[in-house]
DNA sequence: CTGTTAGCGCCTTCAG
DNA sequence: CTGAAGGCGCTAACAG
């Protein structure tokens, strides 16, 4: 006998199953004399309930499945936390599978946590969402953050990319640029999308030419990029800002710029979006779009609770990206005083 | 009906469940018209399987379940990332619990997990082993990492903290330091503990004076270890090298320092612990000893799937930390050349 | 207070 | 090839 069972330990104790199962999961209702002797037997069988049948019992697992496009860089990462942070707090677990952007793989693993979770939370910008839940049940609570346009009725958190991409590009025309460069993320990203939306209807406002340069949200596009900007900087209309879809991509582009002695925000700046903890720590600060990453992980589980707690919830909840300005874009001789707005990360 | 079962779909389809289960487990013994019928009606249905009683009947999940002590900061989203890609290379899902420094919880959430997962990995470098697996069913196959010593005759995964505290401590005598200060993690943590018994040991062998701040693996500690150092500086023994027992805790220091305007490496050089992503995007970028945290976690991941396979495996598998020499401890003015050793991330 | 008895939803012998 | 039946381990009425 490998593991010992609910019987076995009736047995051994002289009792029901049915009293094993009242003390262990400490109801009142039972005699002093059979709850010890319940509780002797368990621990010399070295007894631990098998939590997947209680579960199929119960018709409730206390935890709640997640999945994210990746677990790669910092952005997930924070999601995670968030997500982690606030469903330990409400004792759940979480079950997690990375989509890895492929779709078929995608369903599959949401169907294969049908019964194994209460909920689920989904963030899958690149995949399309009629293609996912039409494998799945509509009862199934969900929480969709930065999901496609979809007809899912479904509760959703999503960022306003679009109006972040035209606040940065406010902020970089008002420091004075004009050639500002976009590098953009992943093409079937919708969040990249909305963020080049963006950058293009702020830049044809102020009558500036846009530039998008192809990227996919790694530090190594940024790296491309900033060659890119590098062989053209003699030119009469070299970029005077390159404002990357994505931190990491910016901070790819800087460390590009640094290495290559381009003074970074004099000769050009650069700016983020995400504002992941690394913006801050790099020199010089990126200036960036706080997008309050684990807060958002976060308030995904709040809303994923009550609705499994039995609420209603369709409502789309808008987060809109808070403007950082740092030493990217900012006074470049100033690295001694933080940026008072940098203060008190959210989450 | 909130969602169709097993036996919707056979009455649907006016066969047995039997015929059901083989079908959409692709058995051959199916005549094809009975294939087609059951899968009209699957469809028809909704139906998606429930895992959970799938797992009960089969006692088998594809799942294994993960303890971390925090998902703060980029030691542990990078353990989970190793484990995550490896895991899901195999088709198995990630039952997630961080044990946040709670020995209760801990103890409670792998007792939740027993018939969840088919096995567990679990780093707890400060919690007592006997304790946590007192209460555990021996015959669930485990992969231990970085845990105290202990009686388990499990599998094992091990850091030599001390050999590598050791080393980074060479390193920075090589270099010509002396007054070397030691930033210490939490007093409870056995990794902390190690590295610096390797410190002191180091020192003791080049005749030099230790001496170690208390800390706690955060931000935070750096700063306020680099204030420390910082009204010493002036002083005829102040220290020419800290050595932050982590890398966030170094980072936090350099922080400091940077906005103090102390030359760093120059009048005090500063090394880590571990090689987080963010180690070598920082600037001065820091010298620091390379663990391959992303690589431990694979690593586990495919001694632990052995495991559940039926192998034994009772062998504590060490790893030997590797010196990555930067900015910090290395040429100061040379900031545009990438120190080879720095290539090639593991993981 | 305690035991008996049905399930939870699925898979899998075992007969036909 | 197909169906009936038992069981995975636990909980929750329902009777005593």
């Amino acid at each position: 006998m490998v593991h010992a069972t609910i019987r076995d330990v009736a047995r051994e104790a002289d009792v029901s199953v049915a009293s094993v199962s009242r003390v262990l999961n400490g109801h009142s209702n039972v005699r002093a004399a059979v709850r010890e002797r319940v509780q002797a037997a368990a621990t010399a069988l070295g007894y631990v309930p098998h939590a997947g049948a209680r579960n199929l019992s119960l018709a409730r697992t206390n935890a709640i499945g997640v999945m994210l496009p990746d677990l790669h860089g910092e952005f997930f990462s924070e999601t995670a936390r968030g997500i982690d942070s606030e469903a330990s707090a409400r004792g759940l677990q979480l079950l997690l599978s990375n989509a890895h952007a492929n779709p078929a793989r995608a369903v599959e693993t949401l169907r294969t946590m049908r019964g194994r979770v209460d909920g689920v939370i989904i963030m899958a910008p690149d995949l399309d969402p009629q293609e996912m839940f039409g494998h799945l049940p509509a009862s199934l609570p969900a929480v969709l953050i930065n999901c496609r346009e979809n007809t899912q009725r479904r509760a959703e958190l999503r960022v306003d990319n679009a109006a972040g991409a035209e606040a940065m590009v406010e902020h970089l025309v008002a420091i004075g640029r004009r050639r500002i460069v976009h590098l953009a993320g992943p093409s079937g990203n919708t969040e990249a999308q909305a963020r080049v939306a963006g950058y293009r209807a702020a830049m044809a406002r102020h009558g500036l030419a846009p530039r998008v340069l192809a990227g996919d949200f790694f530090e190594e596009a940024g790296t491309a990029a900033a060659e890119v900007l590098l062989s053209e900087l003699g030119g009469s209309n070299a970029a005077d800002a390159l404002f990357a879809a994505n931190d990491m991509m910016a901070i790819g582009a800087m460390m590009r710029f640094r290495r290559a002695g381009v003074d970074v925000p004099g000769r050009i700046a650069i700016a983020g979006f995400d504002d992941v903890p690394l913006a801050r720590l790099i020199s010089p600060a990126l200036t960036t779009m706080r997008v309050g990453i684990a807060g958002i992980g976060a308030r995904a589980v709040v809303r994923l609770a009550a609705l499994i707690a039995g609420g209603v919830d369709q409502a789309v909840e808008p987060r809109t990206p808070e403007l950082i300005v740092r030493e990217t874009t900012g006074a470049a001789t100033n690295t001694k005083q933080p940026v008072s707005r940098e203060q008190g990360q959210t989450s």
